[in-house]
This record gives C-alpha cells, structure tokens and sequence, in this order.
DNA sequence: ATGAAAGCGCTAACAA
DNA sequence: TTGTTAGCGCTTTCAT
C-alpha cells in the first residue's frame, strides 16, 4: 500500500498549484478561485481519497482544533452525559476532544495535563477540579483557554458551567419539608470537592430558612461521592442520629450506598427513611425503590462548557462567566411522609 | 504571554546544537550522549517548561501515537469499561485514544472514521462493528491497523476480542435448567450485531443441548440492546407464549426492561418468570431484584484490544487473533425455581 | 559525542 | 485568480 496522497498530489491530478488545490481543499479560501477550479481540485481530492494532514496543518497554524477533557472517572456515570454534551457541542466546529481520567490523583491529573499539553490542545475543560487545584495556576501562567465544568475550584479566575446546587438542595429540602420531615439529614460529599462543600452550605442555609435546628438536621461528611463511602456514612449516622426520619444525599452514589446500608440494617426505604439523592444519574430510577433526586442537566453542562471554551479560544479576552444552569426535582419512590406524620394523617 | 519553547530554546540555553537537545531529549536517542551533556539539556528543557510538540514531531515521524476508538454511544453503561480498559493500556506507551460515538448509525461513522484519519491515528479499535460494516473494507484497502472490540463482523479479516459469549449463554442456560426450568425464552438483541446473534445461536444450542423443544424456548427479537426495546419484546413475548417461566435477556438493558414490564404487567421476577441478563453492567446489582446476570470482563477486552492493535501497529504482519475473554454467571435475586418446580420440591 | 542540514505536509504572505 | 516561497518544530542521516 502506498503513503497517504498529499496536497501536491491532488494538485498534480487537477493540475494546478500546490497553494491552489490547498485553497481550494479549505472552505475559507476556496472562495477566492474560479468555481470550476475548486471543483476540479475536489474530484481529484475524492478521487484520490486524500485527507487533509491533520500535524502539517496544526504545526503551521500552530491551532490542534483539539481540545483537553479531564474527569475523574469515565466509568462514574455522572461523566458520559457531561463528555457527550461536550463532545457533541465541539463536533460542528471541527474540534475533537481528548478524554483523560484523574481519578482524582493531583499527580495522574497534572500528568496528564502535561501530556495533553504536547499534544497542543488549544483549550481545556477541566470537569476534576478541587478547591485550590494547582492547575489553576499552571493554566493561568501559560495563558491556556480553560473552562471548570460541574466543579468548581473556590477562585473564579476561569468561567465555569454547573448546575444550581443551592437551589437543588433547597427544592430537595422544601419537598422533605413539605411531606412533613423534621428531622433530615445530609449525607455530604468529601472535603474539597466545590460541589460537595456547596451542597452542605446549601443545606445549612436551607435548613435554616426552614426554621429546624442544627440539632435536627445533622451532616455527616463521606469521605467519597460512592456507594460505599455512602453506606459507611449511613452506617455512621444511624448509630448517632437514630430518630432521623430523611437524608439527603450530596450525590446518587451515595444515596445509593444510604439505600443499601439502610436495607442491611433492616430501615425501610421510604418508610422509616426518605432519601433524596442528587444528579439523576441514569438507572437512578431503576433502584429500589427508584430514586428521588434532583436532575442535573449533564449533557447541556458539557455542551455549554464547551461553547464557553471555544468563544475563549476564538476571544482570548472574552469575559469570564459562572453559568449556572437549572435543576429539578424529580420526584420517584424513595420519599415518603415521615411514619408519624403518616400516622396523624390517618388519625385526621 | 509569549510562545512556547521549542528545542532550539532549550538547545541556546544548554549551549548545544538543536538535534543534540533533541536527542537528549528523546529516551531513545539520548544514549548516544555523554551523561552530563543529556542532563543539562534536561534540565534547560524543565526550567524552560519545554513540552515537546507533537505535531512537529507526527509530521516528521508519520506517527502520532494515537488511535481511532469508535463506540455505538459512551452514555451506554457498557462502554466506558471498554474505554478505560484501552485507555490505561495505552498510557505506559505514550498513546492517547481519540473517541467517537457512532449511535449505530453506519453515516456518523463513516463520517468519524474519516475525520480520525485526517487526524493521523496509527489505527483503530472498533466497537461499534455490525456485520458486513463498509468500514472493514475502508479499512483493509487503506492498510490501516484495526481490532474489533465486543462485536465482530462476519469475516476474520481483522483480530478481535470479545467475550465468550457462547459459553456465557450456555452457564446462563444451565443454571435455569438447574433450577428447574423447562420453558425458556430467549430475548434476543437486534439483527446484524454479532453479540446478537451469537448470543441467539448459541441459546438454540445450549437449548437443544439440553433436550429442550423450540416450542418450549421461543426467541424473541428486540429492535435494539435498549431497555424500551426489552419491555416491547416481553410485552410481546407474554402475549404469545403466556406459559414460559424464564427468560435469556441478549443483554442488561433488554433485561431491566423486561424486569419492568413484568413488573407492570404484575407478573413477579423471580416467582412467576426467573431473569437472567447479560454483561453484568454497573448498576445490575441495584436493580430490583438484583439480576442475575453474565459478567463479561469490559475493561479487560478494551486492555486487550489496545494491546493487540499495538502490536499490528509495531508489526503489520502479526497474525489476525481472537481473543475470547472468559465469563462467569453472576447469581443474584432476579433467578429462582419455577412455581412448579418450586411446589415439587415442597412435596418431596 | 556532537554538529550540519534536509524535509515531513501544510498555509499564508507576497508577487504576478 | 493563481503561482512562488518560506517556514512551523521536530527527527534523522550524514559528516566530523
């Protein structure tokens, strides 16, 4: 099999000049040819199967039209919605994404940074970010277009796209709330991670405008957004908050491992516990029972981001922007009234 | 901000000739040079924050370390398994993996398979295969490095790992015969997808096998490996044969969708009709009931992949291989004796 | 062990 | 409207 055809021999067979049948070949240019001519070149280029070299373009334009994704974890399935929104949204402008997974390790993620670097990304959206990440420094000295998506990093030094935790919880709160429940508690996410220190701000702010008592409405910190790392929270907080009667959850992970725990020690689920969990993740209303959570729109957060990054990158002096978008509460099974509240409605 | 470093930046500092900052640059090439020489042009690089551009270095070498991985959907649970698995067997030799979402649609993924050739990939992993795919003959014609990932397609022309389907459907079969079960229905995923129809071969198979009739094992064809797809066919499959007690899902997600239109329908899984699924996808566990499922290795058949293309890329001749990864029956909550069988065994 | 020089395929400033 | 030319940053052969 021979090499690959290049500009000069598409232009050999349309007979033309090198720089002709590049004009040609590009959109941009093409129009300052005779029609007939940019047409010649394009059979030829069909003919030839000849696809643009991709390295000589970018080493010349000194643009990738790639940009960098980090995530924590693709196989966490709060990723694929974000990555596909992104993925989608950079497609009609040409631009392809490079996927790389932190697994929250500051070493894999500068790692990784580096790498995708050499690889000339013209822009990253960084969906891993934890409060103070050094990234943010790094990205900043060397001037990289970067866009934060669903985490945040405490510094607004680069715009960011999430959904709206603070009015998430509060709209999880009020349904709670409104079914009765006095006594909730929040299942909080790790320390560090800007979605996880929200959402508890979130809940205390809430909880408080509600009128209950911290004493009412304790939070216990877990120290990961997983199952387990959930059920060992639920576990905890059944030993010291035994008269809790609902949970809200800082992610459907784990409320799922609250779930499961909940099952293992004998609690019903919503009937001795509610549980709220957040992001509706897929299969999140596959659970037993199916789960009430707040919807994030992942895909959209991906998109926007990725919209936001290729305006920097087209307008390095764009203005920096916080775009929060809406949620929902999508209520399924997993929230009830609280048994003795249910009780008095049936005394009523 | 000014540019970034290029070798001859590092070169002017080390006060040495360009090629010899690059060669003490590359890993290879750096035995050749006295000791001191490599460390100070390493170090010139480090205080420079050198990253070496790797479309220059693409476009001299015609290689850049990067594959083509083209997936059906990466919101689809069983994917990012896949991904992860290439992605980490690719990190230890410098390769990135560039990946697009076809949606079964043979026009997006000409489209994709196109545009990751002009971006120079060293080759592909495919995931997205169907039988008699336009893109096998692309691909063979143009030379270019490629391995089937899950789904084959009809002809050995390219090395591929999967899943040992046959025998997964075989495990699956014999642990409902266990149980008791005589009347079994296959819920077979659509036309054209190898899984699909290897995994329906096999189950006429296994069934015979067994000495079971095809009176009592109807096969059923789903549309698509979706959960709407799955309730259809068992809404049509209890239409038409009322009296099986267990049912062979082509995969997870035509069994939670037949778990819920059983569920919807009235009919309890596992006492009136035993489930099994198939991939044992995350999440199976969570659903209600747990199901009983096939677990197939994803991120081990993605490793492998990648391993294998590697290996075609560093040595085109290398013999075409198929690799069938081991799978093992995962009994949870969703499989239990037939009524009958059941009530037999209470009288005996 | 190191230096010199060419060239990968493309684009864009300049010339005609 | 089309041709000429230089050069992006790197690797690598050849020479020293």
């Amino acid at each position: 099999m021979s090499r690959r055809p290049t500009v000069s021999d598409v232009a050999d067979r349309a007979q033309v000049h090198r720089s002709t049948a590049a004009r040609a070949l590009n959109p941009a240019s093409s129009g300052m040819l005779s029609p007939e001519t940019v047409s010649r070149v394009r059979r030829a280029a069909r003919e030839l199967g000849y696809t643009t070299n991709s390295f000589a373009r970018g080493l010349r334009t000194a643009r990738s039209s790639t940009i960098g994704v980090l995530i924590p974890d693709l196989t966490n399935p709060l990723f694929p919605p974000i990555v596909r929104g992104i993925q989608e949204a950079l497609l009609p402008h040409g631009y392809t994404a490079l996927i790389a997974n932190t697994d929250n390790d500051p070493g894999r993620e500068a790692s990784h940074f580096e790498a995708l670097l050499a690889r000339q990304v013209d822009g990253f959206i960084i969906a891993s970010a934890r409060e103070n990440d050094p990234l943010i420094d790094r990205a900043e000295r060397l001037g990289t277009p970067m866009v934060l998506v669903n985490r945040s990093t405490g510094h607004g030094r680069f715009s960011m796209v999430g959904g709206d935790d603070r009015d998430g919880i509060r709209v999880a709160l009020g349904h709670l709330a409104g079914l009765g429940h006095t006594r909730i508690a929040h299942l909080a996410g790790p320390r560090g991670v800007s979605t996880a220190e929200i959402r508890a701000a979130a809940f205390r702010e809430s909880v408080t405008a509600l009128g209950l008592t911290l004493a009412q409405t304790p939070v216990m910190r877990c120290d990961a957004f997983t199952e387990d790392s959930g059920s060992r929270g639920t576990h905890q907080l059944l030993a010291s908050e035994p008269e809790i009667t609902a949970v809200v959850a800082g992610n459907d992970l784990i409320a799922l491992g609250c779930l499961r725990q909940l099952a293992a020690q004998g609690a019903r689920c919503p009937h001795d516990v509610s549980v709220v969990g957040y992001n509706d993740m897929r299969f999140a209303d596959a659970f037993s029972p199916a789960l009430t959570t707040v919807r994030v729109p992942h895909a959209a957060m991906g998109a926007e981001a990725a919209r936001l990054l290729l305006e920097r990158i087209a307008e390095p002096a764009a203005v920096i922007k916080t775009l929060l978008l809406p949620v929902e509460l999508v209520v399924r099974e997993s929230t009830a009234a609280p048994r003795e509240a249910a009780a008095w409605g049936a005394w009523a």
